[in-house]
DNA sequence: CCTGTATTTTGACACTGTCAAGATTGGTTG
DNA sequence: CAACCAATCTTGACAGTGTCAAAATACAGG
């Protein structure tokens, strides 16, 4: 009877239709939720209602699942990126305006956050040419953002590629201390990286 | 014949006599060569030569034995730390110094660093009292160098304690960069760090 | 020698990722 | 319409993990 009164599409057991795009958002969710630690590919298919080795056909691996999630990652914060830079004037309101999304980004979604950048992707050195290569365009993004500010005397330092570096890593250290869990009180993030921003500029007046 | 010829302690099965101390050293060992994420406690028992459930006589957890793992970690960083400030004379140089010290103490010690100052022991919250303590005193520490060096006019910003957040977040992700593997090159860390270094001096001349 | 206590082992359980083989379905061709 | 095929999903199985309960062993004191 079920099948009889079924309006559209109904739950047919087989051919879930878009599984692998379910098994990433519920992969989001979950991790989101628990934690990336606490992700089983088991508990992922019995929320998506599919059986344990299902998502095998559409990833290689629990570490590809993990790489392609990154990857959505990085093109969400490639878009944040995008918004900032469209305008073409850079100027110091624009430097701390990228510098509290940075960390807003990363607090705001910190299981996210650490598939970026953490090591359980890295660390391994099997990430997917897919991640590799989006969160490489995503990082010449910023290499061009702080050439910018260089360029109009917002910015001191070495070259681009090094001050890109020493940013980013400020940026991320300060990022996971709090995601880590080193520093607990996550609503004093802001605070630091405000008080680190004039290390950064230009010595002025 | 083996109990008879014996000239010291010998192996008896029973009471390994210094099992704890010699679970913590075969743990180090694995984590060092294989990673932290690589180390079981199975495989932990099987390199000691005991059984896979008596390490829990000594401790409640895996996690307790990570973390007594990372205090004997922050024990050594702490006595790094007091070389460097046993001369009572702050300067430039001994300020760099740190920096690289600290540096140095994470790449060459990638692992340890990671369960000292990695999410996988702080993200629970479940971390020992001796961890909790001994963690703490050694950022009191730091900040109390930090202190110094403002004193005489060598580092500007604001109280010594948002100073040591920013600097300590800046060494902390640089190093972090290079143990998750996200740079992969290490032999240029201790460049990046170099060119890091202006940003916190104050500005001279 | 006997007994109690500290130490270590064995057995068991639930959970994990992943492979091989089988079951089910929708689409395409004869 | 029927038969096949390829895509999709499931079941069974295996090795490995952390951890608990209960049993076994060794040492020390009477």
């Amino acid at each position: 009877m079920t099948t009889e009164t079924a309006p559209l599409k109904t739950i047919s057991k087989y051919h879930h239709g878009n599984l692998r795009q379910s098994l990433l958002l519920a992969a989001k969710e979950l991790i989101a939720e628990h934690g990336i630690e606490a992700l089983s590919l088991r508990k992922l298919a019995d929320k998506v209602g599919v059986s344990r080795t299902a998502a095998y056909h559409y990833f290689i691996d629990k570490n590809d699942l993990l790489c392609a999630l990154a990857a959505n990652g990085f093109r969400r914060w490639q878009t944040s990126l995008d918004k900032l830079s469209c305008n073409q004037l850079p100027d110091r309101d624009k430097f701390e305006q990228y510098v509290l999304a940075y960390i807003t980004f990363a607090t705001n979604n910190p299981e996210e956050y650490e598939l970026m950048f953490g090591r359980c992707i890295w660390k391994q050195s099997q990430c997917t040419v897919e991640l590799q290569e989006i969160s490489h365009t995503t990082f010449q993004h910023q290499v061009e953002l702080i050439d910018r500010w260089q360029s109009i005397g917002l910015i001191n330092g070495d070259s681009a590629l090094r001050t890109s570096q020493v940013i980013w890593g400020t940026l991320h250290g300060i990022a996971k201390l709090f995601i880590d869990g080193v520093y607990n009180d996550v609503t004093r993030v802001e605070e630091i990286v405000i008080s680190a921003l004039p290390m950064f500029l230009a010595a002025k007046d």
